[in-house]
DNA sequence: GCGTTGCGATACTCAACCGTATCGAAATTA
DNA sequence: TAATTTCGATACGGTTGAGTATCGCAACGC
């Protein structure tokens, strides 16, 4: 999106709404959020469900992309605490955040759209992988990495493959599982102490 | 889709085209590996590609939903063989597999399908799981099992947590890589090095 | 040959939505 | 106050595709 570029210039006139801009974008996620795939999803409805005149949107976007993608860029991802008592304590903190937020209908449709459409809208992944998935995975690997420090890991851990373990298997859980409830309730513990127990010394 | 279900009743007139049928399906099939998606996917657009007036479309399925189910539970999906030399070494196999896969763009796009439509099109997703996902976790289960029976593998391996771990692992980096080309050449072994290692006795 | 049903093709109505234009009101600067 | 720009609303023409109907021909059983 574009934003004034010449610093102070005071351009005369009634100024943009802030107030409409985000009404426009919340109006956006939220309906990706109930089901809508990028592709369904039009102007015209989410100038509705904003209360907005379709003009308000074009006058700031000038495709539905550029609109999701600011969307996405706009969420703020809280990243699970992970205090570092111990490497399994973390990993069990994290990964129980990695499911928990699996069932919030927001991040799952989220998650949808950064995995379902990334061939159609490669924009689109590229902002989800820099503001949800890159940071979650730095915070992973910190971990590990402290953990090798600390002699709790062992020196040589492939630091890459044990993010990708763990993460990898939630995500195997939270979206290929037939159905969610019979999942073992220690679900993160038993990820945590089968990738683990090949990691330490 | 109904068939006859009257087992022996010789309808009267012209029995429908087999030929019709299968070109329907594999014009649908094409055009989601083309990268459409399930939304954007026209009953015109398949008729036109198939060769075949939109009433023969009609006449057997009543909706696109169960034409994309029907399209998806046509695929056969050709597992890889695994020679049962050692577990590594059938693991390595299958991972591998599923790599090499994962540039395909058919599979890609029917699995973008199977992960980002799941909330919107069930029927579709639960066909996919039982179709592709369910064989695949069978073919690994059975590897790791005779492992453990084998006594190359501990005899209290979390079976369904190695699975995920393994399979979760790979589609990791298949999904949430930034750019593949940039992946380790020999990733199926790092991946199963790293997962065995805390599953040997 | 006759009745029946499927075939591909075409035409049709109906709805959704795109992107633009226009309107009077509101908000801001000069 | 005057000029300017945005606001929400509405209207407009154009495109796409759904789903139905109809057509003449093809394929089958009797």
């Amino acid at each position: 999106m574009v934003t004034e570029q010449t610093g102070t210039v005071r351009t005369p006139g009634r100024p943009r709404s802030e107030k409409a801009e985000k009404a426009i974008i919340d109006a956006a996620i939220a309906m990706i959020a109930d089901g809508t795939g990028v592709a369904e999803l039009s102007i015209e409805a989410i100038a509705a469900r904003a209360g907005v005149g379709k003009t308000t949107i074009y006058r700031r976007w000038s495709n539905k992309e550029e609109l999701v993608v600011d969307a996405l860029a706009s969420l703020k991802a809280p990243i699970p605490e992970l205090p570092g008592l111990s490497v399994r304590d973390d990993v069990i903190r994290y990964l129980a955040a990695m499911q928990a937020d699996s069932h919030s209908p927001r991040t799952r449709c989220i998650m949808n759209i950064a995995l379902g459409e990334s061939d159609r809208f490669p924009h689109l992944t590229e902002r989800f992988r820099e503001i949800v998935v890159r940071p979650r995975r730095e915070a992973l690997r910190s971990v590990i990495q402290r953990g090798v420090e600390s002699g709790e890991l062992r020196p040589d851990v492939d630091v890459e493959m044990a993010i990708a373990a763990l993460s990898g298997a939630m995500m195997f859980f939270t979206k290929w599982r037939d159905n969610d409830d019979e999942l073992p309730a220690d679900l993160p513990d038993r990820i945590a102490d089968l990738i683990l127990s090949g990691l330490r010394p």
